[in-house]
DNA sequence: ACAATAGTGAAGTGGTTACTTCAGTATTGA
DNA sequence: TCAATACTGAAGTAACCACTTCACTATTGT
């Protein structure tokens, strides 16, 4: 289970976007290509392969060329990693409450 | 459960800063004042209150005042919509897989 | 009362991000 | 072979971000 840093910021700045969202969001439906990811998006295809490339660096995506087009898709494990970071800090902190509720029932 | 796309947004983007991470890593062991928070990071105590509004505009961290310290504490709600909001499209992708594999696993 | 503590707010700066347009390459179907 | 398709890459730009410094206010301990 990998917590570095630098890649937690790429994955965390990648989802930051709505945009970038939403290509995360079609990708979880099945893969698709740069075109197919650019369709329901109000920018040029050029600002959608930039998002693309940020998606990739992050690890969110990957993707490969065949011919003449880029099918993507995503890579759950860099999703789990995101989302085990969130989980972790919410469950120390829960943790943390519940033995304080136990603390203060024990001193009743 | 909100998806407010403009709440994301700022979450992910608060969770993207290592600074911040560290922030929030901190209040997961329980509530700290504004120079708690800075005392292990290498910047001035404007930049830490900077990324601590960053923090409260996100939801993710709420803080209040006594007296002249501010206490800091994490909104563990936020953190769920977060996580729940990656855990759900990971979750699609996956039972995609499934899916798939189950056919396959019939068409032997 | 005075100094130390704890934070606030504004302005400035350099680097990054999210686009655009335009010009180009490789692949494919007719 | 020719046109359409599916990208790719570079350059430019405006807006934003992560700081800094400096000047300031409010609170507290002696």
């Amino acid at each position: 289970m990998l917590h570095d840093p630098a890649q937690l910021d790429l994955m965390f700045q990648a989802l930051a976007d709505p945009a970038r969202r939403g290509m995360v969001e079609r990708l979880s439906r099945g893969p698709a290509s740069v075109s197919q990811l650019a369709q329901p998006l109000a920018m040029s295809l050029s600002a959608v392969v930039q998002h693309l490339n940020v998606l990739e660096a992050s690890g969110l995506v990957r993707s490969e060329k065949l011919g003449r087009v880029r099918t993507c898709r995503i890579e759950p494990q860099a999703l789990r990693a995101a989302e085990n970071w969130i989980n972790e800090r919410r469950l120390a902190w829960e943790r943390r409450l519940d033995r304080l509720g136990d603390f203060l029932a024990e001193t009743d």
